[in-house]
DNA sequence: TAAATAGTGTCTTTAAGACATTATCGC
DNA sequence: GCGATAATGTCTTAAAGACACTATTTA
């Protein structure tokens, strides 16, 4: 066992030993969810696999480390990416105190064949045991995507520009492991306000043409769908 | 100007010069959302108002720093404390690269008077400028408080044990910054399955004795109220 | 024209909005 | 009894659930 690394600043407070970013990266392949994890080379833990994390540097925002870290060690970047949270118990990592802050990142699935890597997709659903506390993380990870797929455009990640309510409904069941009802599902689009038809249909193919869809506004944002809360009061006026 | 606070790992890699921990503490006060300021005594923005925050060490968890930084400074301990999010851009502090993780927190109403400290509650619409970026912090918290105030039992930090529903309904209504209709409110509350009646009244009062109610679990839940995303398939066994 | 797929319509059920009404206290 | 406050009831409106049906393509 090695000595714990430690951190002291000019101030004499104690520092971590480092802070590291934790891409927690998901697409959906074969109608599952996906996650992607590399395989470690040092200890600890090595031989296993992990999230592609690394250290951060202080002269760029965490969440560039993220994007950054991904890109070097999977080849791939990701189309959205979110502050998940920190994962900072001083006993998470053997070498010392070195708390984590992780990122959800999602990937267009027509991204992800381009990768050729030591990175490899994982179904969410049956890992095997991870490095670390990657494993919670992952699952954090799912729930938050899962709690906003409905409310928000997070799905902008997972969806290439243009696509048809069948290909969301597929992806939309992949993530949240459920059977939608398709009519309802293309009403609970729509009713969003998040996405519009884009005129154009896509042929070539049995069956009748599906329409075009995009989202009207590919930055975050949240659903128009009321949000059910009770009601205001109208405030009357005394007369 | 101070030379930036530096550290470094015995490992060579880049170190944060430190890491603090931000509580975001709520209450409701006279009906409108405060949150728990101190003064600043030191420089940076010495004679400032700023969160409670403080440097972690590395034996104690994160929450637990949050904690114990709120209650050292303020006298206060937060009945409900969750992680809000870390802020780590390498410039938010002038003294170098220090990233902050805000825990949001939550203090029952009637624990409020008893404090008296340096710390002064404050009306979150109406701030002075503060320290650091604890501005946007505050805001980021009072989303989350609001977002999850209906769709969680967040509230348990906010309320006494057992409370009654107009009660409820006042701290919902500082919280969210909206009047509810009194019957509808009722409604929703008890539609969202964390609240249950407990038997007894109150009395000693004008007016109608009130029904006391108190959370079914104290712990952090989410509401049973139908999600209201689109019917999920039955599926149905091809015959 | 058949198989395949996408899209529309609609009846039922559930929940929310907007009140009017009734109940129970202290004085 | 009266003012104050809490609780119930109910009619209207909106959205979701369930499923039958229609439309448009390729082979």
């Amino acid at each position: 066992m090695h000595e714990p690394l430690r951190a002291v600043n000019g101030a004499g407070f104690a520092a971590p030993a480092g802070l590291t970013a934790l891409p927690v990266v998901f697409a959906p392949v074969a109608g599952r969810l996906h996650v992607l994890l590399v395989r470690r080379e040092e200890e600890p833990h090595a031989g296993m696999w992990s999230l592609p994390g690394g250290f951060m540097s202080g002269d760029e925002r965490p969440e560039e480390t993220a994007q950054r870290k991904l890109t070097e060690k999977t080849g791939v970047g990701a189309v959205y990416m979110e502050q998940l949270q920190t994962y900072g118990d001083p006993k998470r990592d053997p070498r010392g105190w070195i708390p984590s802050v992780a990122y959800l990142g999602l990937i267009d699935a027509a991204v992800l064949r381009e990768q050729e890597s030591a990175a490899r997709w994982f179904p969410v659903d049956a890992l095997a045991p991870l490095a670390f506390d990657h494993d919670a993380v992952i699952s954090d990870g799912v729930d938050r995507l899962r709690g906003k797929l409905w409310w928000s455009n997070i799905a902008v990640g997972l969806l290439p520009e243009k696509f048809t309510m069948p290909q969301a409904r597929r992806v939309f069941e992949a993530i949240s492991g459920v059977a939608y009802e398709p009519s309802n599902f293309r009403r609970g689009m729509e009713q969003s306000g998040l996405v519009h038809d884009t005129g154009s249909i896509v042929k070539n193919r049995p069956g009748r043409p599906a329409a075009l869809y995009e989202f009207v506004d590919r930055r975050p944002a949240w659903s128009t769908r009321r949000s059910r809360v009770p009601a205001t009061v109208r405030l009357r006026q005394p007369r």
